[in-house]
RNA sequence: CGGGAGAUGUCAGAGUGGUCGAAUGUGCCGGUCUUGAAAACCGGUGAGGGUUAUACCUCCGGGGGUUCGAAUCCCCCUCUCCCGGCCA
């Protein structure tokens, strides 16, 4: 949730960062104007309920002393029952606004390049020529087929389209994927864990995931449940409504979880093969840090997911995103696309994204600030919250069949995997 | 899924209609004492809103209700523990 005292404050410059997500300036007017009615209706109804609770004090003492309590009796109800409409007009803006505030998208960094789409990411640079080949190379569901990788018609059968199932290599092939991304970010400080694949809807909310996109969400019916999208929903939420102590940060986390989303967008695109299933794996990062420090951190985090990459012999670039390709959350998002050589084309593989104290607030994450001279700064602070994949397993194997394969289409291991396979 | 008990501050644990944001212990922070530490003693120590700062408001699992007044009474929900059923 973006801070509502900040837009108060600084409406214009407010409104022009999240115009760049396209957010019309009239919803943030109205967003103001609720937030201000609340104010006010608070502050009015605050004195009411001091005297409300003044009076009532005064009620158990003459109570006490054996006084005459009818007068006092009719001025409290009176003023309850003047406080009535106030209290519903307080409840009314309080729910709109929050209604309202959770669908408002984080306000991207002032340094994201201007641009609508993704045609106007910026490419900071590329990692690894795209090795030649001297046949043309083949794109992954025909060497799928050739090598019997991926069972696509009995994943249909078994659930619906956009499923499917990987056979003997390439399921091995996949479990030493996760492995070696899991060991691979314990070395760079990021602890393993194992979380609940299905998180109550609260904690989608506190990520950003609801209320807006509960459309991408696979619900468990008649449950408060909903199947991850992705791990940085239960790791992130680790700490929801928790106040950390600054000694702690940042608080480096990965785990491996498959991720569900519906695709509900879609339609269409990516069809074939497995770079777009409803299903899929993935090793997420996540970190919880100081706010001054998000940005490092960021930084270390795109470096590991790109030297996955690299160690894997993967040839990719790492593109900033624009203003209006940016996600709901992020204030920020770098992405890493794979070189693909069957599709000719480069693919995301990761994408990293700091939301800076977007998520914080709605999870309700701060941080105990140290003991220090500044008694002012003794209020707890949101903390900086960020995420990236190191990596998307199911294309990383896509990536691997395309840049490992030989001309009869067999395809090699990379290297870096063979002891764990 | 059926039966019983419970949910209070870091933790333990009192409080069953007013003077309770909450006893006491513990933890933590600061101080005295000490060569240093421990012990002992003294002081401080939940969250959110609000204010220049105070006042002041809200929060005792969550939501609703009764009442002038609710941690305390009533209803619903969630969770935890124990017993039984089922089960990797």
């Amino acid at each position: 949730m973006i801070d509502l005292k900040y837009l108060q404050n600084n409406f214009e410059e407010a409104s022009a960062k999240l115009h760049i997500k396209g957010v019309a300036v009239s919803t943030l007017e109205m967003l103001q104007t609720l937030f201000s009615t609340l104010k006010s209706c608070n502050a009015t109804l605050e004195s009411s309920k001091a005297e409300q609770n003044s009076m009532s004090k005064l009620f158990g003492q003459y109570k006490r002393e054996g006084k005459d309590i009818a007068e006092l009796k009719a001025k409290v109800d009176a003023n309850k029952e003047a406080m009535i409409p106030m209290q519903d007009k307080a409840r009314d803006a309080e729910e709109a606004l929050y209604s309202l505030a959770l669908t408002i998208p984080n306000f991207p960094d002032m340094s994201v390049p201007e641009g609508k789409s993704e045609e106007d990411n910026v490419e900071l640079r590329k990692v690894l020529a795209p090795k030649s080949f001297a046949f043309t190379p083949k794109e992954h569901w025909e060497l799928a087929q050739i090598n019997g990788w991926i069972d696509f018609e009995r994943g249909v059968k078994l659930a619906k389209s956009r499923f499917s199932v990987l056979r003997g290599e390439a399921s091995r092939l996949e479990r030493a994927l996760i492995n070696f991304f899991l060991d691979t970010n314990a070395k760079k400080g990021f602890v393993e864990h194992s979380v609940p694949f299905i998180n109550n809807a609260s904690m989608l909310q506190g990520t950003g995931q609801l209320p807006k996109f509960e459309d991408d969400l696979f619900k468990i019916e008649g449950e408060d449940l909903y199947l991850i999208p992705t791990a940085e929903v239960p790791l992130t939420n680790l700490y929801n409504d928790e106040i950390l102590s600054e000694k702690d940060l940042p608080l480096l986390m990965t785990g491996y979880t498959p991720c569900f989303r519906k695709e509900a967008g879609s339609a269409g695109r990516d069809t074939r093969g497995i770079i777009r299933q409803h299903q899929f794996n993935k090793v997420e990062m996540v970190a919880i840090a100081h706010p001054d420090k998000s940005q490092a951190v960021f930084e270390m985090m795109v470096e590991n997911a790109s030297d996955i990459l690299t160690a894997l012999g993967l040839p990719h670039r790492v593109v900033e995103l624009c203003g209006g390709d940016l996600g709901f959350s992020s204030a920020m998002t770098i992405d890493l696309e794979v070189w693909l050589p069957g599709q000719n084309q480069y693919r995301e593989i990761s994408s990293i994204s700091n939301t800076r104290d977007f998520q914080a607030r709605r999870a309700k994450i701060r941080f105990k600030a140290e003991a220090s001279a500044d008694k002012k700064n003794k209020k707890n602070r949101f903390v900086h919250t960020l995420n990236g994949s190191s990596l998307a397993v199911g294309r990383t194997i896509v990536a691997i069949m395309e840049n490992y394969q030989n001309e009869d289409g067999s395809i090699e291991i990379p290297e870096v995997l063979h002891k764990y396979m």
